[in-house]
RNA sequence: GGGGCUGUGGGGUAGCUUGGUAUCCUACGGGCUUUGGGAGCCUGAGACUCCGAUUCAAAUUCGGGCAGCCCCA
């Protein structure tokens, strides 16, 4: 395998398809076919952004792929921000289609032409959704797996509120999804404020959620728009309050997608392939059963503790293929399994269990009563991932408060004055967007550029 | 948006300059043997990206499509 800092490009291509998460040998540009362990590894994202939208009570729905030319071009600014992008389905069998019918590139006309339906009165509100569908967007840029697709993994949640004041507080609540969804993934993250140039189409701001990735380039793994009025408006999703006035809702929408695997892969991944935290890992331990003299025995046994774990709700196997330990012991630690059991002769005499680490070199010997301390054995190698994601993280975004300093590779802190002309400069000279001004920070300072006010902002070359 | 490079068994490759017989590694099937950190031997099957042009003859030359990779904006 490649070494993974001397090559992130060919490291991640190659971990990829090693670990089998994804094929894309598929002939359509952009579009992969996702494998059973890469798809195994989604969903179980999946249910961890299910779970806390819901304990938020963000219901799930499922909207129609496609959308009415029509209904797409109802908001002019939001259009224009797809509009290259679009895939149209222009025929039906050999007639060509009277109203051409667009991939969804994202939701929004989707969802609001049933928003005025079902939103009549302030007792309707809040109103709050999500969905997670694949949503199509024809990149010309190059792809690449997981990071730039055709084909988006795509969970989006949708709201509509009184007023501005509780959009504002939904665009907390998110906040507070996020932080759990991306502590249990062993993710940090920098909260970005984008640009008005670079917000979401339509929306009055947009707050990213941006982390360094090895090659020295961010990625930006999710979003939260604010909209105000402005879809309500050309939607037309009123509402009527206490007093009997009709009055446009405040919508706000939250943004995630496949590159949160991406992240994961990238961040945690090492020279000898995936880590990954044991709350995505479809494989949490492994049993690797060491052939011998009495080899029906150990498997037997083997299966016998794999049975006690998944009492536990462990996702554990056996791993019983012909295939020599050392091969199986590669294999696994290459997709990423937190925790692996090796079970010869001399464990099975003892009624023991030999415990290795992904994270760590040692192998430790405990005995059987000790598997129900299982969890804390995967939340050593958690601990072990946050440890070092945090370490990295750390390492590579860095405050600089002179002009020249922003040539380093890294992801950096500056403080800036939000003008485009500033922004510009740094862009053509160092190759680094200005991914915004920090969320909920209040510093301020000189203009790296200028050496006007300015408050503190993050800059990077992107993914 | 602009430029460059590359498509050979499942994966990685040699062959291309100078047109004629397609190399090796790995993975895969069968058999024997092995198994505490990527085992070994025997055996089998498997490929020139697609379309067009030149030619007696194209993996090789030329044009285009599709796909992938890299650099710049």
């Amino acid at each position: 395998m490649e070494n993974k800092k001397d090559d992130f490009s060919e490291w991640y291509n190659e971990i990829i398809d090693l670990a089998r998460l994804s094929d894309k040998r598929y002939n359509i540009k952009g579009m992969n076919v996702w494998l059973p362990y890469g798809l195994k590894m989604m969903h179980l994202i999946d249910d961890i952004i299910r779970e806390y939208s819901e304990e938020k009570n963000i219901q799930e729905v499922s909207f129609p792929v496609l959308i009415s030319r029509e209904r797409l071009e109802v908001e002019f600014e939001h259009v224009k921000g797809f509009e290259n992008e679009i895939y149209w389905v222009t025929h039906g069998g050999k007639d060509k289609l009277d109203i051409d019918l667009a991939l969804r590139p994202t939701s929004e006309s989707a969802m609001y032409t049933m928003f005025p339906l079902w939103i009549r009165s302030h007792s309707d509100l809040p109103f709050k959704i999500f969905q997670i569908v694949s949503v199509y967007r024809y990149e010309t840029k190059h792809t690449r797996s997981f990071i730039r697709v055709r084909e988006i993994h795509f969970y989006e949640a949708h709201t509509a509120h009184v007023d501005y004041e509780d959009a504002e507080n939904q665009m907390r609540e998110y906040l507070n999804i996020w932080e759990k969804v991306a502590s249990d993934l062993c993710m940090d993250y920098s909260l970005d404020i984008r640009p008005d140039w670079d917000k979401f189409p339509g929306a009055k701001y947009s707050v990213a959620f941006d982390t360094p990735m090895p090659g020295f380039r961010s990625l930006q793994v999710g979003t939260i728009h604010e909209y105000g009025e402005n879809f309500a408006r050309d939607y037309n999703i009123k509402y009527e309050d206490e007093k009997g006035t009709l009055k446009y809702v405040n919508q706000t929408t939250f943004g995630l997608s496949e590159r949160l695997l991406a992240a994961i892969i990238g961040i945690h991944g090492d020279d000898k392939g995936l880590v990954l935290p044991y709350k995505i890992a479809p494989v949490q331990v492994i049993i690797v059963p060491i052939a011998g003299e009495n080899y029906d025995n150990i498997l037997n046994y083997s299966r016998e503790i794999m049975g006690e774990i998944k009492k536990f709700g462990v996702r554990a196997d056996v791993d019983e293929r012909d295939y020599t330990p050392g091969y199986k012991f590669n294999d696994w630690e290459m997709r990423g399994v937190p925790l692996r059991f090796e079970i010869g002769n001399r464990e099975l005499n003892e009624n023991t269990v030999t415990l290795s680490f992904r994270t760590q070199k040692k192998k430790i010997k405990i005995k059987r009563e000790e598997l129900s301390k299982i969890y804390d054995y995967l939340n050593t190698v958690n601990d072990d991932i946050k440890n070092k994601a945090k370490a990295f993280f750390e390492d590579n975004l860095v405050m600089e408060t002179s002009f020249e300093n922003l040539g380093t590779e890294k992801m950096v802190k500056a403080y800036w004055c939000g003008s485009r002309e500033c922004s510009d400069k740094i862009e053509n000279r160092f190759e680094k967007a200005a991914l915004g001004r920090v969320y909920n920070n209040s510093d301020s300072g000189k203009c790296i550029v200028c050496g006007k006010g300015g408050k503190l902002s993050v800059f990077s070359r992107t993914y």
